[in-house]
RNA sequence: GCGCCAGUAGCUCAGCUGGAUAGAGCAACGCCCUUCUAAGGCGUGGGUCAGGGGUUCGAAUCCCUUCUGGCGUGCCA
């Protein structure tokens, strides 16, 4: 909102210099508070075209900038950038607007009601959901409310691969679990076979309900009912996953109804009328290579079904005549060589696949106990979304899943996780929303009530790290603005760690409530309200919640043990470690040396 | 072989469309609770931004190249 005012400024002031303009310059927040709030480079870029040196023209340029009331400083630093300071007034004005959008500080229409489809988790419905399923769920779904907030229709889709070759084996993995339980003999468990016990669970469940009803079935109608139940079943399991990380989709969609509804055969015929496809060694194949894909792909096998691309196009066509101007398949990092394929299909019928839009998401490694853990659906080993949940909870999984870009790798050190809960950042975010709770309440309990005419004591707001706080707070609408357009979330935890940062400090060095001070206290005290509103929303876009009461520590955590060291103990005991570890220390030094 | 992603502090990672002395959390060390929750604050140490070229006023960021790691490259999905 600032920054737009300068380049407002900046623009006029082109004009009335006569200057030549390449519009290349920008406006940006200096890392350190020595230069100023903002900064341009505008001097910079423009010297050479108007021949002259960057710090003559800066001079003035900022001469010009001088003469708006709302910056209280202008100066000139380094090779020629401008660095402007605003004053205090502004920013007491927009503390004000803040306050008084509340709820819908940050909302905007910037997607001007656009439809978007996010598709993302999709998993198979052969197993539980694994870990990287939970970082697609926290992911696709933040970015979803992102989106929404800043004025897209966004809607959040889940793909069912319902049909096709793994859930036969599921069916058939689960007949002989059935058997097994009922005492027959099956042998060894077939390699190819799905493993994990939740199989076996599966077995059970149908065998209290049905017994051996289903086995005493015809083989056609028993695999068919067992199809049935353990999708049914499966599917609860996910959906019940994802509800503990408060994930809910708008829509499901079932690929066993895209085919029954003749979609596979409308795809195979209208790829054949655009004559993309051909025929070799007994199967259909679709020129792809001629849409950018290494090689020509399979569209009808020899044996004459279907490979999964398919009902795939089929499915992505159904999302373009639903009308979404953009659709973004969030996908595994083991799916980026579906990405051609998908976009040749999209632009041979002729649709615009610029469109349709592809964000990878790079593996979740776990390790325990400092190795790797493999994880293989086939033989049961993974670790399962529930897992997670039992050890860190909703709150930890889904902030540390979106801390991390999405195109780089994740490390997830499950035992550090649970062990050291209490030191996540998480955490530090949340402690700064619950202590100005803390402190409102304790101001309510001193007689503090909101006053109408308390708006005009936030003139009285003037120290650094308040204008710090208003400052950061500001940049919330065009944050939402460019993760909603970059995709990348990971820019909002980052933020609220800094502003909760900002309050800690604050916190630290002011006190809010002073009882000699009213005016002073009901400023502070409508400015921390703010800071928690803004910190709330943050969080609540991210499906972390914003606790107003921290609970005591050692019991936030899975464990009831905290590893946090003990602060209470006193001077002999502090003395003697310290001393020991000094000592070792300089020991390091020295060797280094 | 080809394609995609990554390589930044001891560890896990940020670094917005190239910007001024490279940041955070954790870990280490030293201070700070007679003051609104110490899950906090202040301070110290810690870096050849994988290596090498190039582009320009200016590069962790853009281009080329080498190395390392992960993934993909099925008539599996």
């Amino acid at each position: 909102m600032i920054k737009e005012l300068i380049l407002e400024d900046l623009s006029k002031i082109v004009e009335a210099l006569k200057l030549e303009d390449n519009n290349r310059y920008s406006v940006e927040e200096p890392k350190s508070n020595e230069h100023g709030d903002f900064s341009t480079n505008i001097a910079m870029v423009l010297a050479k075209l108007n021949k002259t040196s960057p710090r003559e023209l800066a001079s003035k340029i900022a001469e010009k900038l001088e003469k708006n009331k709302h910056f209280s400083k202008v100066d000139i630093a380094g090779p020629g950038f401008i660095n402007i300071t605003i004053s205090q007034a502004l920013y007491q004005d927009i503390l004000l607007e803040i306050f008084i959008a509340g709820d819908d500080f940050g909302t905007s229409e910037h997607g001007d009601g656009k439809m978007v489809l996010l598709e993302f988790v999709s998993a198979n419905p052969t197993g539980p959901l694994n870990i990287v399923n939970a970082r697609a769920a926290s992911y696709g779904d933040a970015l979803c409310k992102i989106m929404r907030k800043v004025g897209f229709k966004a809607e959040r889709e889940f793909y069912i691969n319902d049909a096709g070759n793994q859930v036969d084996i599921l069916a058939e993995s689960v007949e002989l679990r059935l058997r097994e339980l009922r005492g027959e003999d099956i042998g060894e468990f077939p390699f190819e076979a799905y493993h994990g016990d939740y199989v076996i669970e599966l077995a059970k469940e149908i065998n209290s309900l049905e017994g051996n009803r289903i086995l005493l079935m015809p083989e056609k109608d028993r695999l068919e009912k067992l199809k049935e139940f353990s999708l049914q079943y499966i599917h609860n399991l996910q959906k019940s996953s994802l509800a503990k990380f408060d994930v809910e989709f708008d829509n499901w969609v079932s690929e066993k109804n895209l085919r029954k509804q003749g979609m596979v055969e409308e795809v195979l015929s209208y790829l054949a009328e655009a004559h993309c496809t051909y025929e070799k060694d007994d199967a259909i194949w679709f020129k792809s290579s001629e849409y950018g894909d290494d090689k020509d792909r399979v569209l009808l096998k020899a044996d004459g079904t279907p490979t999964y691309i398919v009902p795939d196009i089929a499915y992505h066509l159904t999302k373009y005549q639903r009308g979404f101007e953009v659709m973004i398949d969030v996908l595994g990092p083991d799916h980026h060589g579906y990405i051609p394929r998908i976009s040749a299909a999209i632009e041979a019928l002729k649709y615009d696949h610029s469109k349709l839009q592809f964000i990878i998401l790079q593996q979740v490694n776990l390790f325990e106990q400092g190795e790797k853990v493999k994880m293989s659906k086939r033989l049961g080993k993974l670790v399962t979304m529930d897992d997670l949940y039992r050890a860190v909870g909703k709150d930890v999984s889904r902030f540390f899943f979106l801390q991390r870009s999405t195109n780089s790798h994740l490390n997830f050190d499950l035992e550090l996780a649970t062990k050291e809960s209490n030191e996540n950042p998480v955490y530090y975010c949340q402690y700064a929303h619950a202590r100005i709770h803390s402190i409102l309440k304790n101001a309510k309990k001193l007689g503090w009530k909101p006053r109408k005419s308390d708006l005009k004591s936030l003139k009285l707001l003037i120290e650094p790290e308040e204008m710090e706080l208003i400052k950061k707070m500001t940049r919330f609408p065009e944050l939402l603005i460019s993760i909603a357009e970059s995709r990348e979330t990971h820019r909002l935890p980052t933020y609220v760690m800094e502003l909760a940062g900002l309050f800690h400090k604050y916190y630290g060095k002011h006190k809010v409530v002073d009882e000699k001070n009213e005016a002073l206290t009901r400023a502070r005290l409508h400015l921390i309200k703010i800071v928690a509103k803004v910190l709330k929303l943050a969080l609540d876009l991210m499906g972390v919640s914003a606790p107003e009461e921290m609970k005591q520590k050692g019991k936030a955590g899975a464990k009831s043990t905290t590893t946090r060291k003990k602060t209470t103990t006193k001077a002999s005991s502090t003395k003697k470690t310290g001393t020991a570890k000094k000592s070792t220390t300089t020991k390091k030094k020295t060797t280094k040396k």
